[in-house]
DNA sequence: GTGAAAGCGCTAACAA
DNA sequence: TTGTTAGCGCTTTCAC
């Protein structure tokens, strides 16, 4: 049997002696088929092995039931973490995702776009590239009237739907933990301040530090990315300076890890020589050692959330209104960050 | 502007003045196009911001020049990298992915390919759930004449492209390696005997066994899934045994992870206590206490030869012939594995 | 409750 | 080099 030889909604209607007008409302359970003509066509085409064919149906009828998805990479537990509950949020709404992977390259963002929109994808969630820059294409969506959800890694433009952990609250409360335990000589490992996520969480940092009357020491913020390499590197930045602070929140878990490595590479133990905690974790931070205490993202709730807020959008389809949602972390404590400076 | 006013090849036709075919064409690069009319319309086209019709287009084409990847899980090491490197082969080769994931659901995974179907994807790679055993859409979908490629979690019956790593020479090699460094009280957490990993590995740990002349204990073989609990579960019920092995091969990163943290809660230290050595790893092998040796599984060649050969297949479209690739694996070792026991 | 006609936006085959 | 005709498999509209 060739590809070609697929059977079509044609073959069951001869085979019934219906139109197929009748076969395609009674497969898609239309009021007007009485139950008997309807269960025949039903089971004929569980025979007959039928699977509707999707271009087909979709270039009728003007949608697809399917939402395009661009993150900046996958092997990743943050990503993964919340692609995953995507692809459940969506499987109960029916929906399909189309997932797209821009490896944090803003060209190919673009062209992932380009490509969900010549699929015709009912709406769009995408998490930016460290260095999206141009927004046009952005309006553009909008303006074709198809909804776009940004997710964490979000733009600093209205009109949009949003869907973020709570960033600042929550590299807040971080830094004032550190406070608490008695830190005052804090530094940062900040990711690029031009993006959303670098900012708020460097803003609730500040912000800590300033209501606690902490001291704040410019040339311990450092810029960089949001990797490990960056984690790595920020590091030793601070290390080769001679004038390092007592203790680093890490903008994103990677950034920690790079710490970590780092940490061990110049022979400096954590907690004691250096301590730490981080904005994010992974399933594997309990076999660290030691274990690091973390702000938790509600990476499960960051990829429902936004699917469920995408469909809603597609929905409302006339006039919609952007939404914006903004979700509670959590500081949860391990083996760092909790004693504090033998002074 | 709303959706429905998307521009079209009628749209640039009539502007031009010239027949959508030609239009069609150009947008295409076909020859027949002369190289200045070419111009005109590519011009045109990205003025007014075309974007071709996938749907219209693969409708009529009768190809979408996509695949379909079926996987248990996202959120987990190896397949996030392999999924990561499909990715990429797919743009390399200007084909779309699409991704499903059956969260190790055999009932789901059966309703994405149908999906997939619909979709009229132009080939499918798959990683079967833990409990597949229904096999008839397989032979379905061959019969349909369109490719499938089984990646890592395959099955046992020909006639189906393969891609695997060498697991029964991965896991001979790390069962090997803890003879030579002196282990004679050897067991295997397995996973489940009725998947072809589970089996391949559990052989290669047998032979490795055998071939060495070291007594093989079945009561140390002990079965569960691959996962992070099964792991934990499988050290526990050997540890409540009172009857120990002073090694420990686990047939997954996952499951050794298990081990660690069982392990850590019965208060034994590896590898001093009890040893380790695990088939794949993860990025962040490095960072656990202490670091472990462990089978390389190549993740990213997996996922590219897989998209490769499943193209490759899709193009001979007439008689194909299933081929089987078996990836080399590589023995890294950290600070497992490697002291032996002092007698 | 059922069906005939029209058309979604594109490509394939063939003419001109 | 360009255009005409037909049709991909389905849904929509409206008539019966």
């Amino acid at each position: 049997m060739k590809k070609g030889s697929q059977v079509t909604l044609d073959d069951i209607a001869k085979r019934m002696k219906v139109s197929k007008v009748t076969v395609s409302k009674a497969l898609r359970g239309h009021p007007d088929i009485s139950a008997e003509t309807s269960k025949k066509i039903l089971a004929l085409t569980r025979e007959l092995g039928y699977l509707p064919n999707y271009m087909a149906r979709n270039l009728s009828s003007k949608h697809t039931r399917t939402i395009g998805v661009v993150v900046p990479k996958i092997a990743h537990f943050f990503f993964s973490s919340v692609i995953e509950s995507m692809y459940d949020a969506a499987l109960a709404h029916k929906y399909e995702i189309i997932l797209t992977v821009s490896q944090e390259n803003a060209e190919r963002e673009l062209l992932h776009i380009q490509t969900l929109l010549s699929m015709r994808v009912d709406g769009i969630i995408i998490s930016v590239t460290q260095q999206t820059k141009d927004y046009t294409i952005f309006k553009r969506v909008r303006d074709m009237g198809i909804p776009i959800t940004f997710m964490d890694r979000v733009i600093d433009m209205d009109g949009f739907n949003t869907v973020v952990a709570d960033d600042y609250a929550g590299a807040f409360a971080a830094t004032e933990q550190a406070v608490n335990v008695g830190y005052r000589n804090i530094g940062h490992l900040a990711g690029y301040a031009h993006t959303y996520i670098g900012k708020e969480r460097c803003r609730g940092f500040k912000t800590a530090l300033k209501q606690h009357n902490v001291s704040l020491h410019p040339e311990w913020i450092v810029q960089g990315g949001f990797g490990e390499p960056d984690g790595f590197q920020g590091f030793m930045k601070l290390y080769e300076s001679k004038n390092m602070p007592e203790f680093i929140f890490a903008v994103t878990f990677p950034v920690a890890l790079g710490v970590y490595r780092a940490a061990e590479q110049v022979g400096m133990k954590i907690p004691d020589d250096i301590d730490i905690i981080s904005f994010g974790n992974s399933g594997l931070n309990q076999f660290l050692s030691p274990p690091m205490s973390y702000i938790e993202q509600p990476t499960t709730e960051l990829g429902k959330r936004a699917v469920d807020l995408t469909i809603h959008s597609i929905q409302q389809k006339d006039e919609f209104v952007p939404q914006s949602i903004v979700l509670p972390t959590k500081l949860v404590l391990c083996r760092t960050c909790v004693t504090g400076v033998s002074e």
